[in-house]
DNA sequence: TTTCTCCGGTGAAACGTTACAATACGCCGT
DNA sequence: ACGGCGTATTGTAACGTTTCACCGGAGAAA
């Protein structure tokens, strides 16, 4: 391994100059441009690779920014780890990943791991039922910036980015209104999420404008006792005991809605000719559903690097003893039309 | 931040002593029991934290995986991700990711950001149509004990881990003939893959084994030159179009189950009356997709710890320098029964 | 008594950087 | 000739560990 003394023997500079060379930080800027090439062509030639431990310990910096997902196996983090991903390469930060595993006892543990490694800043994303709040505003007060994913905190001394359901059920509410849809019927998500509400807020508030009516009949609630799927199934089902003439349905979620399809297939009715169906997350397998589903996209790829960003202007901020306001940032979700809608046959 | 050295002065004891004692090696065991737990109790009473970059920069050892994924949103990596992060868990050690973005040409970027962190060993999950493997075996060579996940490297001084395929189509073949099916459709994969042909023979050779005839008018390839999943829909209707009167279609994988199905339904058949359906992989949508997909599970998370535990020996054998054997590992696949696949109708 | 061995522990030198204060030196004005 | 100043460069002390060689002393063997 060859090391920075090797660079400055080889090049006849000392090891302070050659240091600050390499780093091409400010103060290189006072050595002389004939030194500085000199310096980079030895350090080339040798191959040299400044060893990250030592740095790292003298500096007090470990260049890598520690990310908690709650389950590395859901393609909602890793997308969201991909947008990290890209926006921190340029920088040089490097993202180190720990796993919930859906376990939120193991939160502390994640915590602990990238303090351990010391990690700069921290970006949590957040899993819908349950957040370890506490845990995240500790590590705010501590000074270690932080930023969380699909939660919003607004009162708390951490950094936020969340999609805007509302914005994103009204452009599902006007696709289908659009498309001539009057009957529509609804799988709201369970109470417990803050996403329910506000994703029914969009669809209230959309079909108040326009005048639209929402039948209660129509509007029935996951309780999230078992499985999303199977109770998707059920609602479903039930929907079509009630009132069978509906020609839309909205679902809380993409596993709702493909839940919905399966319950209609069954039933004998075709989607989307008798019925149209649109779901919420645009997962990766919903492109190629049976039929492919019209859906809303959650941008998850910005939201993740929104999140690198964030974190990596608070820590410049801190290296340069600067203070940086707290930021609660809202990304406007896109609604992907597929073969799961289509115009509301005229009876 | 408290280091070693408030401890030593806190409990009397000389740094020395409290850093064998810390490390609980073998040489704490020299060390008194009373002066043992004397130092320990003193190190939690002050919270004391190791400095990973002092004790990596002294020691030469990172107490880092690296692990090279080659698309991180693809739930075949996370799964694989999940069984090596649990593997490690419990021996100290931790994996550190870089993500190939699907782009070939990042592999030397990824390999060097790893070599930077100064990972002590590398695992690499291998996309199906591509590997690196030149640079694989350079790291190997190198000394940094390497496995690579997806792929057989017979003849390379490389570990790998791969699914028993053969194993996997046999017992999809034998599902189909149990429930009496005799017209079957294939469609294989592209011949590039290795995969594709493996499974294949496991084919061929259950049909020869039990006597069953293939029609070779039933059997299509995927060519891979547009997406596998409109591939798969429009082999699926050549197929319909040569023989309508197969009961039963084996698809290459799931996302061509899934065209298959798509274009079966689009045909007006119904899955699995008229039709059964078995796909391979078990993608993570598949138990969830209209009907629920038969197909093949390839135990990704084991092979993900299998991993683990090849490079965690490997390390250790490096340390204790002794020279530890390649290995190549197959692991056997296991079929899902869901919902796309029932007993032949009797015409 | 002397020498040897073992036990329990220690001092000091690394590991490869970066940061701070200091230095050498040429050049200007007086 | 001399002080002063700015520029380009350097010596040295950290950063927090681990490791290696060593040491004092108590008991056993000679």
């Amino acid at each position: 391994m060859i090391t920075i003394r090797d660079v400055a023997e080889e090049s006849g500079f000392s090891v302070t100059t050659v240091s600050m060379v390499l780093n091409a930080g400010p103060s290189a800027a006072r050595i002389s441009p004939r030194t500085r090439t000199r310096i980079w062509k030895v350090a080339t030639k040798l191959g040299y690779q400044p060893n990250l431990f030592a740095r790292s310990l003298r500096s007090q910096r470990s260049q890598t920014i520690g990310v908690i997902v709650f389950d590395i196996t859901d393609a909602y983090c890793t997308q969201i780890l991909r947008g990290i991903e890209n926006h921190l390469r340029p920088s040089g930060y490097f993202p180190i990943t720990t796993d919930l595993q859906d376990d939120k006892s193991q939160f502390q543990r994640c915590v602990d791991l990238l303090l351990t490694r010391r990690v700069e800043a921290i970006i949590a994303i957040a899993n819908p039922v349950y957040l370890e709040t506490d845990r995240l505003v500790a590590l705010a007060t501590r000074g270690i910036p932080t930023v969380v994913i699909g939660r919003e905190l607004p009162s708390e001394p951490v950094s936020s980015i969340v999609v805007d359901n509302e914005a994103g059920t009204k452009q599902v509410l006007q696709h289908l209104y659009e498309l001539g849809h009057s009957k529509i019927a609804f799988i709201r998500g369970p109470k417990i999420l803050v996403d329910s509400q506000q994703r029914w807020q969009g669809i209230e508030s959309f079909a108040r404008d326009v005048g639209l009516k929402i039948d209660p009949n129509l509007v029935l609630e996951i309780k999230g006792r078992n499985s999303s799927y199977v109770e998707g199934v059920e609602l479903t089902e039930e929907l079509l005991r009630r009132r069978p003439g509906f020609t839309a349905l909205v679902a809380f979620d993409d596993l709702t809605a493909c839940a919905a399809i399966r319950a209609l297939s069954k039933s004998g009715r075709r989607v989307p000719k008798d019925c149209s169906v649109v779901g919420f997350d645009d997962l990766p397998g919903s492109a190629f559903y049976n039929p492919p589903l019209t859906t809303v996209q959650q941008q998850l790829e910005s939201q993740g690097s929104l999140g690198a960003e964030i974190v990596e202007e608070a820590v410049r901020a801190a290296i340069e003893k600067r203070t940086v306001a707290v930021k609660h940032r809202k990304v406007s979700p896109k609604l992907i039309v597929r073969e799961t809608t289509c115009p509301a046959q005229t009876q």
